[in-house]
DNA sequence: CTGAAAGCGCTAACAT
DNA sequence: ATGTTAGCGCTTTCAG
């Protein structure tokens, strides 16, 4: 049973193959009559247009690629359900790329992106290298950056201004009283990480509290790798004559690896030891300790990238904005007061 | 700037377009010399080729539906991530699609991947009617069901033995001494749901203890409706001469509901009420109660499901085979040994 | 309002 | 080893 075509309808009704192509698309005026013949044989073949034909000649895929890091992350799998959501009504469908913060796969992921004809990449870069991107818009795709911001002005970005974010969860811990406190860094590459670890900078030397490369564990934006290098570092800690009191973790997922550590420890929070988070991590109200953390704001993210995803639907030359989106700062109890 | 064709790599090159098609498909011998000038003019060109002509030439997409109610539940976020993984290698690309658990969206959902010319569909099932999905595999795109069985023998399921698993679930409750057993129900048009259900009752019947329709709770699979109707059973259930000591959830989104409306009705897990739930809530080991659950294995799921995949793109008249995983139970400290 | 015909970019016979 | 050519199924001028 071979898949009927546009042909076969056109045999079967009569009508030549632009008329039933006209019916299909409801774009041109055709007789009441003829198309009611028309969409008769449609059904009895049960025809569906192959959209493959289509996209060839409109250059249309109505597909949209996002590229994110894992889309196991509830952030992002957040992300992909609201913008699934309205995509759906928009008739398009999400191709969901995970680049596991690799240069090299990310590369790979946009190559097959382009090839297969997207009409939109919605990506959370890991490299911050826009070439590629460039050469993607020039192929006719329009790209949105979110989540990363790689600092360049030709394309739009929707996303938070991780600085100043960073910066104001670092001085809610100044303003319980913390003055030693160590800093989960993500990948170098990502912006959002650097940002983030200058906003936390800002907010000590503000404060006339001294900054040191010593005060920071690496993570990488993963869960396991923030695990370990923060259980070295409680461990040492430990023996520290004027310990850290608290911790800033700059992800979600580095959060989690960060409280398994301390409970393994047997450390407290937070009695024993502070923590802060940006981004929010799942369960927040079941889980003690309740972390008090940067909370993104992804209904509005979402919002915003439609707005861009509209725009540029209309006219994909339309002007380019940064949109940074309002997030929430929520309490915890997961710092304590001291001094 | 137009993106190149293969036209414009044969005018710049000075070979035919059948040369540079072969160069690219690398599935006929090219002489080396030639092969070298024609990616040189690819690379000048910045040429990458049209996926959709070739899709409409080959009639194959390279594109994967994944169906699922909705990708921000971590059980499917997961599977969405591993599948990808290995997809990935096998140059796929996963296109991911949430039901909502609707029958009209999934309907919806189904036509548009028809229509997009998918190559595989992998779907848990919403609608238990396999009309649709055979005209699917009709139009020659391989359907393989996931997760919910709808009990027909014409396409390649992968999931778990629901009715053993909820079996062995219950009977732990009641070896650890409880008889008054309420069960949260998922969607009644889940086939999961139903099996869960069996299960349950069928440990309860074989054990001598009555299994009432009062003890179900209506959770239809999410968290938000879970958490309403337990929050009122649990009210009613502290005026019960013979109050219900233990409660099955049969999916994990529905045991974050019950644990929030315990939390909120001061209700102590395992002191006042035990629990168990079918599926794995996130982050096990960090939250209170650790929670006694079937934990489905994911891993050894995704591989069935490349095993259907592999076997399917080989020949896609390959006999057809029921995969049940293998899953762990997952002792916590949920539940209370009681009398 | 309808039909004929060109062609989107590519692959795969079929020639040479 | 390379070139020529016929479509894949559809949209969209252009004619009538």
């Amino acid at each position: 049973m071979k898949k009927a075509t546009i042909k076969d309808v056109s045999d079967l009704s009569g009508y030549s193959i632009s008329t039933v192509s006209r019916v299909l698309n409801g774009n041109y005026p055709v007789k009441k009559q003829t198309k009611e013949t028309i969409l008769e044989a449609i059904n009895k073949l049960h025809f569906t247009r192959n959209s493959v034909a289509r996209n060839l000649r409109t250059n249309k895929t109505n597909i949209i690629g996002l590229v994110v890091a894992d889309i196991n992350n509830p952030y992002y799998s957040k992300i992909a359900k609201a913008l699934d959501d309205g995509l759906f009504k928009r008739n398009y469908s999400l191709l969901v790329c995970n680049t596991d913060e690799s240069e090299q796969k990310e590369c790979k992921i946009l190559e097959t992106l382009i090839d297969k004809g997207v009409d939109f990449i919605i990506i959370s870069p890991v490299s911050k290298n826009a070439e590629l991107l460039r050469t993607i818009k020039n192929n006719g795709i329009n790209v949105i950056i979110i989540d990363r911001n790689i600092g360049v002005s030709d394309f739009p970005f929707v996303g938070s201004d991780d600085f100043k974010e960073a910066k104001k969860l670092t001085e809610y811990l100044i303003t319980r009283g913390h003055s030693k406190i160590a800093f989960i860094t993500g990948t170098q590459k990502a912006t959002t990480s650097q940002e983030r670890l200058f906003g936390f900078r800002a907010a000590l030397v503000e404060n006339h509290l001294t900054f040191s490369n010593e005060s920071l564990i690496e993570g990488l934006y993963k869960e396991e790798m923030a695990y370990e290098n923060i259980t070295k570092f409680l461990k040492r800690n430990q023996h520290n004559i004027q310990p850290y009191t608290a911790i800033f973790s700059s992800n979600n997922l580095m959060t989690l690896g960060l409280i398994k550590a301390a409970k393994e420890l047997s450390i407290s929070i937070p009695n024993d030891l502070s923590i802060v988070s940006f981004g929010q991590i799942e369960l927040q109200d079941i889980i003690q300790p309740n972390v008090t953390c940067i909370k993104q704001n992804i209904d509005s993210m979402v919002e915003l990238i439609f707005k861009n995803i509209d725009q540029l639907a209309d006219d994909p030359t339309a002007t380019i904005s940064n949109d940074f989106i309002a997030n929430s700062f929520l309490l915890g109890n997961s710092v304590k007061k001291i001094k």
